[in-house]
DNA sequence: CAGTGAGTAGAGCGTTCGTTTTAGTGCGTG
DNA sequence: CACGCACTAAAACGAACGCTCTACTCACTG
């Protein structure tokens, strides 16, 4: 009983496994079993190889990712509350997750440096949209815009940075201080 | 002329290599190779295999970066200034290795996550480690102890994140933004 | 001078990697 | 019924993986 498509299957199965044991860790063998297909149907979807399939499961990972940011940007008015209330949501996600499914990027993005492929450039792109999430609240709350974007681009560094620790030391407390921390730096704009 | 141990020629070459490909991306005999010793010698040296050489290579990684920290903190009297004289360093430091030497420890840290293996009890020493220095400095410049603590922790931590943006866009932007945001957070408390 | 142990050198183990290949399904259209 | 197409299934490829093993050099000690 599959509510998917064979092809969702695969991208969400690499997607998850991407965030957990990133690009080089997972194999495409493992991405198969996962998603309940076969080697030939990932081949069939996705003629690039490994690749193309990261590629697909990043910016996967990438909307995945923005919902959550929006979930919570939404539910506050002001900024300053409402970017803690991202830190706190990904703090929550992220112990709920056994500390496991952090970033989605991150680690993909750190082993495919150097080189210029496809899926830095994703990663890239997952960032930029992040960040457009971030600026568009502040530049709805007022913030001129050299100013949200500059704040926008920290923010998502910040968190990117209070995730990691956060995995590394099964802890919430980096995230909820860079909530807090955030907080404070954007009302000292206002 | 080779001036370093054979032994140390290893930690170095893993170092910088798992710095650059992460854990799973790095194989034994390319560190052998890139340390100009053989598949037996790296044997000899650490029976534990890979997973020994990856320790011994975060630790070394985590002196390096602890000596950057040093050299930046101490250059600075105020601890506002001295942040973003780390978050400067680091950019330039970043460009001329061609945005590829960053963080030597999120890679690693990243991939082996899940199961307590060592490798992730030495990046966890790790960040430990620099967030003390942060941690220090702050102190030593009248900060009281809960917000000293906390600020590291949020510097180090946005450190890294702008430092992970900064590999991946090729750009020294969020680094020096990160310093400037943190600088002014910093100001915020004294 | 024989002996010992640290260190070097590399062949080769079994396994897994990403990929290719070939065969075979089910199914809607002519 | 036959044809083409989308998709599944699994065997097999060469290459690389981490690691073990044996053989060897060489300085030092009794």
């Amino acid at each position: 009983m599959q509510t998917s498509s064979t092809h969702d299957r695969i991208v969400v199965a690499a997607s998850r496994l991407i965030q957990r044991q990133g690009y080089v860790g997972t194999g495409i063998k493992q991405i198969a079993k996962e998603a309940d297909a076969t080697l030939g149907s990932v081949y069939h979807f996705f003629p690039g190889g490994k690749e193309a399939v990261a590629v697909a499961a990043i910016a996967h990972g990438r909307e995945e990712f923005a919902d959550l940011l929006r979930t919570a940007l939404d539910g506050e008015d002001g900024p300053a509350e409402a970017v803690d209330a991202c830190a706190r949501l990904l703090a929550r996600e992220l112990r709920t997750s056994g500390w496991t499914d952090g970033c989605p990027v991150t680690a993909a993005a750190l082993e495919t440096l150097g080189s210029d492929n496809p899926i830095q450039q994703a990663c890239a792109d997952a960032l930029r949209t992040w960040q457009n999430l971030v600026a568009e609240k502040l530049l709805g709350c007022g913030f001129p815009s050299p100013e949200a974007r500059d704040l926008a681009a920290t923010v998502i560094n910040t968190l990117e940075g209070a995730e990691v620790t956060a995995q590394v030391t099964r802890s919430e407390d980096p995230l909820l201080l860079a909530g807090r921390h955030l907080s404070r730096l954007i009302a000292s704009y206002a």
